[in-house]
DNA sequence: CAGAATCCTATGCGATACTG
DNA sequence: CAGTATCGCATAGGATTCTG
């Protein structure tokens, strides 16, 4: 009955998130597409994928919001596929993937394609987790507030 | 053959941190893991995720060193399930998602689950993506560089 | 409570062939 | 090139039962 693992009914933003993106081959779509795929082969060809998934997670994608179908450029009859603006929002969560894997699967000499910036050709600042008043924060300086619980009562938890 | 979609041999490193975290289980695992979930029954609970899948997740977490498993505070004789801190780099990834979901998926006076700054009690900052000198950087200020051109020529792409 | 062990079904997804 | 249409298998994952 449930089409697939759904966790659309969360009150936790995360579960939404994951859910509107639908799966790791949109999220790698998505990823081409900041790279500057537009192009159903373009895609079709950096992934690898069975062209009929890449139809149906296009499909989706363009349903959910996240890509725009616009004409083609060389005035073929087909289409391109971009970003909207709620798509390039999900720019954080890739480049957090991408500095993750970064330093966590890559041999310190291993190459690997690398998200530069474009106006002096370097790497990225590493993202950094700061609060409101610009702290940085590490995980245990956060808490959940869980919506059944709008704050905390006063003194957390009796630990 | 292929066990599930793999996507590890890839030299993205997105491609290969998706495929470290596995599932959408997995990483909704690591979530409540930085929300303070440490027992088997409180990921069950939290997620409503069959027994023997979860089992599975926390098995595959620890296998990729996301989590850790020590021995319960209370003295049981049962498992608690911590970060390590490979896991912990998760996250900014986890923060992106959450300030993606509650950008685009809840109403302004919708309830959510907020993560907030344990000592202000106020929600986070954005996440910026900001280059090695510190300016911010849109998606359009990046470009990616394939690992088989291991650096742009000389003038960007002939655009 | 924390798992392990089975069973079963829906479906993700790959492969291939067809169309315009 | 950009899809659509079918087929088929593997498996993710839900439900249930059993154990220390």
């Amino acid at each position: 009955m449930v089409r697939r693992t759904r966790f659309n009914d969360s009150d936790c933003p995360v579960a939404r998130s994951v859910d509107a993106i639908g799966d790791w081959w949109s999220l790698l779509i998505v990823r081409d597409a900041f790279d500057g795929s537009r192009r159903f082969g373009e895609f079709q060809r950096s992934l690898g994928v069975a062209k009929n998934i890449l139809t149906a997670r296009l499909r989706v994608l363009v349903a959910g919001g996240i890509l725009d179908v616009v004409p083609a450029a060389d005035g073929s009859s087909y289409h391109e596929y971009v970003l909207t603006p709620k798509g390039k929002d999900l720019f954080p969560v890739i480049v957090a993937l991408r500095q993750w894997g970064e330093g966590h699967f890559f041999e310190p000499d291993e190459p690997h394609s690398e998200l530069i910036d474009r106006r002096r050709g370097r790497p990225l600042r590493a993202l950094e987790v700061r609060s409101a008043d610009g702290r940085r924060l590490d995980p245990d300086d956060t808490v959940v507030n869980k919506v059944d619980q709008p704050r905390t009562p006063a003194g957390t938890r009796p630990e």
